[in-house]
DNA sequence: CTGAAAGCGCTTACAG
DNA sequence: CTGAAAGCGCTTACAG
């Protein structure tokens, strides 16, 4: 912080303390304080005499000195745990990011943007975190094996990851879509439209989504009595070059496919231009169906049957069960439905 | 702020203090604030000595403590003011946001994000800015008329825009890409390639892209001696769907087209799929050319030849014009050089 | 070069 | 229900 030393501000320009408020209600700081704090064990009287004076003065409380005697940073993060190219992509990550942003804002909670993707960014991370200049934190990261939920676990911060980490023990709070029940309902849908043949193009194996979607496509297979077949299964990490590729790999694979369930609307883009290389045609040849409902859902052609995740609300409940928790509650597990959003791809 | 109530940490698990590091070193809590400063006026024995400590314990500065003295927040706001849909589709928002978090990183200030796209976000926010929990703003807008800009020039929050601000008066920081230079590039790269009737699909006039790239566009085409016509020009809102519309608004005013330069890689996308429906190729029929080098430009097909923005370099320069109005230097013009990427489109 | 001390603007037991 | 007062953790003139 050398970096924004000079120049205080000048006398004249300052903003109103709680002390001109208490003079101009004629009351004792103590009693504006705790009208502040909800009002309670305040007269009527007292009460109306210090909103008024809030009012007349503007008076907005200095976060810096609550926060020194409250021991409580007042703000939370949004920590980003995954490299940059991930998100580049992603019209998701704006509309999380953005949807907190706001759910915090009706909570007048700031919150502070923290990237950590590499080594580097979170050796500078983490003492920020654990000396408590944030009161809990939003983590961003999907593959398994975060250095930071440690971090967080030890500096005893309160956090809520979006979507369910892989691969960790312990009670923990996250936030997700229901992607087996999303996958099981997209590959239903494929199968009483009539198709026979049903592929799939994964996400990444390390990655919730990668992982439970495909579960919910052997899932819904096996209870319409059709057997797993390898050579129906290609892997993807989401990027649209990668759906193209794994459609491609299908279609030598098993060319007698009627119907692709892909794990990402992204990937399933690059699986729409390598069917239409192949000289077939979609949904008459192939059905296709994405997930996300995302901005490239309808900016393709034909637009994509697809599952809708519900961001908005995901941004929501991460930001009331990291609330909860900072108010001591302990960490809970919040699945939201999906919707199947029917369009011309399948 | 109720919202963050209840529990201060139990005294065991509190962090170090600068008296805990003073006692530590054997000197004064004044020597410890010294070196924390940059160490102007102590002894190397002294700084030594402290340093050793503040290792030692692990000490970290307590912000809100340093904010309370100094009067400064310690922070700065990235405030978005677009609506959310206009950034959904736009790659190029995680570019800047993440760029510009990293640019702050690197000096140890954290970034508040703020949206403020609606009147009722504006109501909230501008008493959190004009009672300085920030110490400056970078300010993301497009569109003419911000609001935001007089709401901070009251408040007399040093700010510097992402982009010219259109119709504002007076001196007022902005970093730029230089929009009319890359559209003149663009436009002299086509006709050099022998193209003889090239269009322009152009973005909103009420921003400085839709404007200055077809300002560029104009200038180029008169320096070859060519006549401006008005049924080479449509205009789109950076949507993909837009550049849809005005590549069919194109073809048919005016058919005998052999190239037309799009002011977003997003339109040129959706002149593509207008231009594949036309049964036209590209590039033998038209060339195509698009603006800013996001990811769509190698996503779709062919790739695109377009303008490269330098975004990280904006964000950089940013940060830097921010942190010198902070610390009290005067506002500033930054343009930066784009760069002509050949692909396939053109 | 260094220490002692005032003070930044709040909250919160503690008395009453 | 209310006021007086301590104290949160720092920075910064002020003396020396």
């Amino acid at each position: 912080m050398t970096d924004t030393a000079p120049r205080r501000r000048a006398r004249g320009q300052r903003p109103p303390t709680i002390i001109d408020v208490a003079e101009h209600a004629g009351v004792s700081r103590g009693t504006v304080s705790r009208v502040l704090q909800g009002g309670h064990n305040v007269s009527p009287a007292a009460r109306d005499a210090v909103n008024a004076a809030i009012r007349k003065l503007g008076y907005v409380v200095n976060r810096a000195a609550r926060s020194l005697v409250t021991q409580r940073a007042g703000c939370v993060a949004f920590l980003l745990s995954e490299t940059q190219d991930r998100l580049f992509g992603d019209p998701n990550f704006t509309t999380l990011l953005t949807g907190c942003t706001t759910a915090l804002g009706e909570h007048d909670i700031p919150l502070i943007l923290i990237t950590a993707g590499t080594e580097a960014e979170r050796r500078r991370v983490t003492p920020f975190l654990s000396t408590h200049h944030v009161d809990g934190v939003l983590l961003i990261s999907s593959h398994r094996g975060n250095p930071m939920i440690d971090h967080l676990r030890q500096a005893n911060l309160p956090f809520v990851c979006c979507g369910k980490p892989l691969g960790e023990r312990g009670a923990l709070s996250y936030v997700s879509s229901d992607d087996h029940e999303g996958a099981r309902t997209m590959v239903r849908y494929l199968l009483e439209s009539g198709r026979k043949r049903v592929a799939t193009i994964t996400g990444p194996l390390d990655t919730p989504g990668g992982l439970e979607r495909l579960q919910g496509y052997r899932g819904m297979l096996a209870e319409h009595g059709i057997a797993y077949d390898e050579r129906l299964v290609a892997h993807g990490d989401y990027t649209r070059a990668s759906g193209d590729a794994g459609m491609q790999q299908l279609l030598t694979a098993a060319p007698d496919l009627d119907a692709v369930f892909v794990a990402s609307d992204l990937m399933a883009d690059g699986a729409l231009a390598a069917i239409e290389r192949a000289g077939l045609r979609v949904p008459d040849d192939i059905a296709v169906g994405g997930f996300d409902d995302s901005p490239v859902a309808t900016a393709v052609h034909p637009p994509l049957t697809t599952i809708r995740q519900p961001w908005t609300r995901i941004s929501e409940m991460m930001v009331r069960q990291l609330l909860a928790q900072i108010h001591g509650e302990g960490p809970a597990t919040v699945i939201l439905p999906t919707e199947l959003v029917v369009r011309e791809s399948a």
